[in-house]
DNA sequence: TTTATTTACGAAACCGTTTTCGTGTACATC
DNA sequence: GATGTACACGAAAACGGTTTCGTAAATAAA
């Protein structure tokens, strides 16, 4: 016979059910008897059934997050904001890693219907969202977090940053130190906060009287190798750009690895600001300018919103909306 | 009435056994029953309660990473290479952090005996680990694979690199670029890969003739801060090294943030070697040196191993070891 | 025709908890 | 003495699946 409560039970010559209320310090129980049983527990080892609890709980004690990478310094730092309040609230974080890949984030939400989490963080991988089972599980009230990626037309709390704003200061910073022709690395697929990004971007040149150009928005693949050689290419014409916002931190170190490979100096053949959260960016040669987002904030923020739901289930919060705004970080790759 | 397989039952005027069997393809049910279960269920978007399975089958389909950090590259590299194998056998990962901290470790390994995980991938924090439940889990054979830092009183399969030899060659290496006097970065806490890279580091001193020196073996804190003055320090003195083996990541990057605020010319003051698998280890100022490790084959590699364990339960498949070797990769910051 | 065997399904036990609803005893209240 | 009320505990019904075992009918073998 394992060691369950049952067996507790039939050794101490009790009902199961004064066990389990001994075991969890109800106040019908008898301190003596609570005793007895916590000790005899503690002496055979008991280790509750988790998956018996849950069943009868409805409570998983999970939670997820979904995320394109983890070898990202955003996402690490996120996860570790995650995580610091999940651990105060005896919650354990699921991590699932989608590699920008639709399909595959799909798949993971359509499992999340089956219970094994509670609540979900997610920050969405590119792309149309049409049919997405992330539609039905907002509409089932699931309880979810947006952070950073957010779906517009999914009704959830959001935690995000200025977006808009933090591309428009970056390219407005460039044009400060000169710049005149200025590209823009975006992702392939459609991003809510790349776009806004983009659109900041473009108004910033707008109101500084710089023309746009076409060729100078350059929709990244997610295959470093394609986006070595379009950014390469473009880098290698004539008429290449001076100034270079990197809306993704991989975009931003790749295109420093190219400029090395070129021999193009920056700043001074090219300046360049990334959206990044390298811990060492001032370390990099030369040390780059970044937008920097409050990585472990969002983490924490969003997990808190997420626990004010789950402990509200009743209580239906409104879907808040938090925006934590980036900051730029002025070093020598745009002096 | 929520929806179960007892409904669908009811539903369909079919026992409950029936449906779960149809459900899961068994061969006692005929083709057309199938069938009418399966369109059933599918109409009534019917979920399968995760938790009501576990309880019956005892298998989780999860398995735990407890690592000290995320925010790493090599740990996140691993991550990678986990959930690489775990994704092909519908596994889900769930990701532990101990920040270092030992009570936190013991304190999540004590928690896998309640089933939440059906196997244990590790690299432990430091620290003795006499008492730890590590060893419970060890002896109760649950499914246990350690990765870079194991615990070597731990019967288990390990996933590990050649940590002496990398030790050695690094040290090695700065000897032929002209280092007299090479310093040791280490953990505070006594981690076995530590001890041996760091014997790899007084063994190649002693082979070509160098005196080791004990003021040159740091044994860094946890504390960020209290690191930085410690190498602060060791750099401000008149003696100062001329070579230093960063053993981890983060005490190699904070040693060139701190050789650019005492001014100190890297390579020509203070060559530096480190063990990193920062993919951008070639951009930073200078380009650095490293040690790098197969992370991401580690991650891939352990849990095939954890795999191979789960999957021949009842077969005792003998703890293997397996070592991966690291690589030297030469940069400017030896040069 | 009688006896096996196969096929397709049902009844009920089971996994290990939690929770609801009693119930008997002791003590206080009227 | 009858009634009320804490108190401490027990019996049994959940939770939602899986699994074992039994059985009626159909088919095959004797």
């Amino acid at each position: 016979m394992s060691i369950t409560i049952r067996k507790i039970a039939k050794d101490l010559q009790l009902a199961v059910s004064t066990v389990s209320k001994a075991l969890s310090d109800s106040y019908e129980i008898s301190a003596e008897t609570k005793r007895r049983v916590l000790e005899y527990a503690e002496k055979i080892d008991y280790v509750p059934n988790l998956y018996a609890s849950t069943l009868k709980q409805r409570k998983s004690n999970n939670i997820a997050v979904v995320i394109p990478e983890v070898a990202d310094s955003f996402f690490s730092a996120v996860i570790n904001g995650i995580e610091s309040v999940a651990q105060t609230k005896g919650y354990h974080v699921i991590v699932y890693l989608t590699h920008e890949d639709l399909k595959k984030e799909e798949s993971i939400l359509r499992d999340f219907r089956g219970g094994r989490v509670d609540g979900v963080l997610i920050s969405v991988s590119g792309g149309a969202k049409r049919n997405s089972p992330i539609h039905d599980l907002s509409a089932k009230k699931f309880p979810l977090v947006f952070f950073d990626r957010a779906c517009e037309e999914v009704e959830a709390a959001k935690v995000l940053t200025n977006d808009y704003e933090s591309g428009y200061k970056a390219t407005q910073h460039l044009i400060e130190k000169g710049c005149k022709k200025i590209a823009f690395l975006a992702t392939a697929e459609d991003l809510e906060i790349i776009n806004l990004r983009r659109k900041g971007y473009e108004d910033a040149l707008r109101d500084h009287r710089l023309k746009s150009r076409r060729e100078f928005i350059l929709r990244c693949s997610n295959s470093e190798e394609d986006s070595y050689s379009l950014i390469h290419k473009m880098l290698c014409k004539k008429d290449r750009p001076d100034g270079i916002v990197g809306s993704i931190e991989k975009l931003t170190t790749l295109t420093y690895a190219i400029c090395h490979d070129l021999k193009l100096k920056i700043p001074r053949d090219v300046k360049i600001i990334g959206f990044s959260n390298l811990p060492f960016a001032s370390l990099l040669n030369p040390s780059l300018t970044t937008i920097t987002q409050p990585a472990f904030e969002m983490g924490r923020t969003a997990t808190i919103l997420l626990f004010n739901i789950l402990e509200n289930k009743k209580g239906e919060v409104p879907n808040q909306r938090i925006i934590l705004p980036s900051s730029l970080m002025e070093r020598s790759s745009t002096k």
